[in-house]
DNA sequence: AACTCGGGGCA
DNA sequence: TGCCCAGAGTT
């Protein structure tokens, strides 16, 4: 694909999902740290479930890191994983105070000492509140990129890395939901819809399958 | 590299 | 019902 083809292939992205998009709620980049973190292995419609009591509660990290993880976790007992992530959020809170003034953090070294915080969170915060031109990679994106070629790697740094000198810069940042949207909802781990991507002409994937008779 | 955490979504 | 996660941490 050259240049101009990827940018018509991003925008494309935009409408090849059905109307299961979700998106993160958050007014704060605290509570966007917060939210991706809970984000982990869950949906963001789940997670948008119990973020609003959550945030509510603790709107800052002064006030996160002073509940216990009984407390925190109460919140967030509907998602997956909510042990691990309610002792997260107030350790991370904690570190936030500490070691930062309060403030999240703008290097990647930085965010990812932080409690549950990994190099996919990391790339999140990077891009979204500090216009990084960082690609955050989950299993949706590394598959889509490895099928279609658009970033092929064996490793996620290997495909990000990829994924950085492909997409153009300012679209980075709002090229991660159509990729992720794109892997999770049409080049699916099991029966992809190749038929409903706008890539499948370049697709390197050997068993691209066709719309189905109705 | 393999294992664990875990309620939800989906077949 | 069983399988697989919009990952990160530990071994």
């Amino acid at each position: 694909m050259t240049a101009e083809e990827r940018l018509v292939f991003l925008k494309d992205l935009e409408g090849a999902w059905p109307d299961a998009q979700t998106e993160l709620h958050y007014t704060t980049p605290f509570t966007l740290l917060v939210a991706v973190v809970l984000s982990a292995q869950a949906t963001d419609a789940s997670v948008n479930k119990v973020t609003p009591a959550l945030f509510a509660a603790a709107p800052t990290p002064q006030v996160m890191m002073q509940l216990s993880e009984e407390e925190a976790g109460a919140y967030i007992r509907t998602i997956g994983l909510w042990r691990n992530k309610a002792r997260n959020i107030v350790e991370l809170s904690r570190q936030l105070v500490e070691r930062h003034g309060g403030e999240v953090p703008d290097t990647r070294d930085d965010l990812e000492a932080l409690a549950g915080v990994g190099r996919k969170t990391a790339n999140v915060i990077l891009s979204v509140l500090f216009h990084q031109p960082t690609v955050p990679v989950d299993t949706h994106v590394f598959r889509l990129a490895n099928r279609t070629g658009l970033g092929r790697g064996k490793t996620v740094e290997a495909v990000e890395k990829k994924l950085e000198k492909v997409i153009p810069t300012r679209m980075i940042r709002d090229s991660h939901h159509w990729l992720i949207l794109q892997g999770r909802y049409v080049c699916k781990a099991r029966k992809p819809e190749c038929w409903r991507c706008v890539a499948a002409n370049d697709c390197l994937y050997p068993d691209k399958t066709d719309r189905p008779e109705i």
